[in-house]
DNA sequence: CTGTTAGCGCATTCAC
DNA sequence: GTGAATGCGCTAACAG
């Protein structure tokens, strides 16, 4: 019954018109009669017209992916709650431009991947996340104004602010020997929370405990052990990572140390089930999915979000004080 | 420094041969003579020759784009980390091949949304999830041959077995009023869950108590209620989703009843933060990832996997007995 | 404002 | 085996 798909060609003719004028009353870039315009996407409805997306990307030199490029020392980077988060988040708001996105993990020493990926011509945009700034200083002239930034200096969530408001609070309530496990020292991201910590350490006259961490839980545990072996007094301890926390709350409860009563654990990001743990981890949340779309409109040429997104505490049962296991 | 972008006249010229030969040496398909196929791959290399993967997929009009089309009654679906976890793998898998993924919602009534996409000229495949029979049957005709399932029919987990392990698990454990928290009614994959349930509860002359629900903790805190009003000697309460689970035991510590004392629950997905809950949820542990990667596979053209994948039981502390709090 | 003319970069018929 | 020609479907430059 359906005869071949309509081209462009077709509805031209259709609507007493040239392709070149079809082509811009569809795509709405140029100038156009009233009329013809008119006559154009009626022939179109008529004809069940659907534009071909690949041709045109073609024509258009536009690329038809975006890359989430994601700077990692280790693969399982890929598998990470917020990564996934923010992938999806990315296809779901770039399907109706007829764009996909693609996921890659970054060596932490990626120039020469960032050079690969500079020509390949099917890339609408990279979007990167992991990063640090040398990074950003030595981006391949093929991928600037086609590339954005998940993190610090491109769309970031406030990360001081969250950080400190839950290491305030822990503050509020009493405890004194706070240790901070900080992210990676290879990522830009890690700075702002120190930042914070010590800010907060030096104002309140409190000794300053920070281990390096990553986003794994593994890393927690071992954390959570090296900070009670060389503080065993620690009776907080804060990660900007809520697998990370999770790993501490493990170790912790290993070595029978209760939380929140003897140590109070805060983590980071909010993800899926913090707030169903036991005791409910305290945490930040943040939205992901504007941050990827923030992300991804950048990349495709607007101007970069001139504000931090907010990253709200959630101090639950795992800070001790006010808590709400709900 | 850098030249144009060389193209396949650049190298087919430098090789000294055609665009044609130089296409089908690069592209592995067609005849080619062992020294031209020598000659052109040099000669690419030399040039640093990278394929337009765009103008590749209009002239084998193979579209650049695989849509993970995810049926369900609301939109919060697409955050659910089930959705993510795949769409990131789809995202992975399919970078290297110049392809992208978009994610979309179908509404439960989508023949029209299937049309639609069946002529969309920039979609390579489209996977499916959520779907129930009927619309198996009635897949538009553009879309056959190019469309692969996540569920019952295509990449499956065996759900019954992983149910049915869990289940089995609980009634070695003494429970013996045992409800069911089943998936929606218009999902195809709700059907074994609930098929493995009646088989153990009519062997074991137990009682029949299953309500439905979806994928969402509400709907556990819901459903929890409505058990507990209709069986109030409900020793166990399973479920086919982990948010679902969660919700669950939100209501009954909101009842003040105890898990796994007087009430065991079980989950199924193992989302991220399951282990770390206390009392830990008993779930089912399954390989996204490969569940994925056969999708992709099944829709780009390979036969379909022959098997379920996995669906490993993971009693845990809300199941009570050899619980392990880890 | 509109139509004409050229490509976009590659894959694929066909003759040779 | 190989090359010349043609087409994928649309957009962009250019005259008019």
């Amino acid at each position: 019954m359906r005869e071949v798909r309509a081209g462009l060609a077709d509805v031209a003719r259709s609507a007493g018109v040239s392709p070149a004028t079809a082509s811009r009353a569809l795509s709405g870039a140029g100038p156009v009669s009233e009329g013809a315009r008119r006559a154009v996407l009626a022939a179109a409805d008529e004809l069940h017209y659907r534009p071909h997306p690949v041709a045109r990307q073609l024509a258009r030199r536009s690329g038809t992916r975006v890359l989430f490029a994601v700077r990692d020392a280790h693969t399982r980077i890929l598998r990470d709650p917020f990564v996934a988060r923010a992938t999806a988040a990315m296809a779901a708001i770039l399907g109706p431009y007829h764009i996909g996105v693609s996921l890659t993990r970054l060596e932490l020493e990626c120039a020469a991947e960032l050079d690969h990926l500079a020509d390949d011509r099917g890339l609408t945009a990279v979007i990167l996340a992991g990063h640090d700034h040398e990074l950003l200083q030595h981006l391949p002239a093929g991928l600037r104004g086609r590339t954005s930034v998940i993190g610090v200096g491109g769309a970031d969530v406030d990360s001081a602010a969250g950080v400190g408001a839950l290491l305030t609070h822990l503050y509020a309530l009493g405890r004194r020997r706070i240790a901070l496990v900080a992210g990676p020292s290879w990522l830009a991201a890690s700075v702002p929370p120190v930042d914070a910590y010590r800010e907060l350490t030096r104002a309140a006259g409190l000794p300053t405990r920070i281990v390096r961490g990553d986003f794994t839980s593994d890393r927690g545990r071992v954390a959570a052990r090296s900070i009670l072996r060389r503080w065993p007094d620690t009776d907080a301890i804060a990660t900007v990572s809520d697998a990370t926390a999770l790993g501490v709350l493990q170790a912790l409860a290993a070595t029978g140390i209760r939380v929140p009563d003897d140590v109070a654990v805060t983590g980071f990001d909010d993800a899926p089930l913090a707030a169903a743990v036991h005791p409910a981890l305290s945490t930040a949340t943040h939205p992901v999915e504007e941050v990827a779309a923030a992300a991804v409109r950048t990349a495709l040429g607007e101007p970069p979000p001139s504000t931090l997104f907010p990253s709200v505490p959630k101090p639950r049962g795992t800070c001790g004080g006010s808590a709400s296991t709900a």
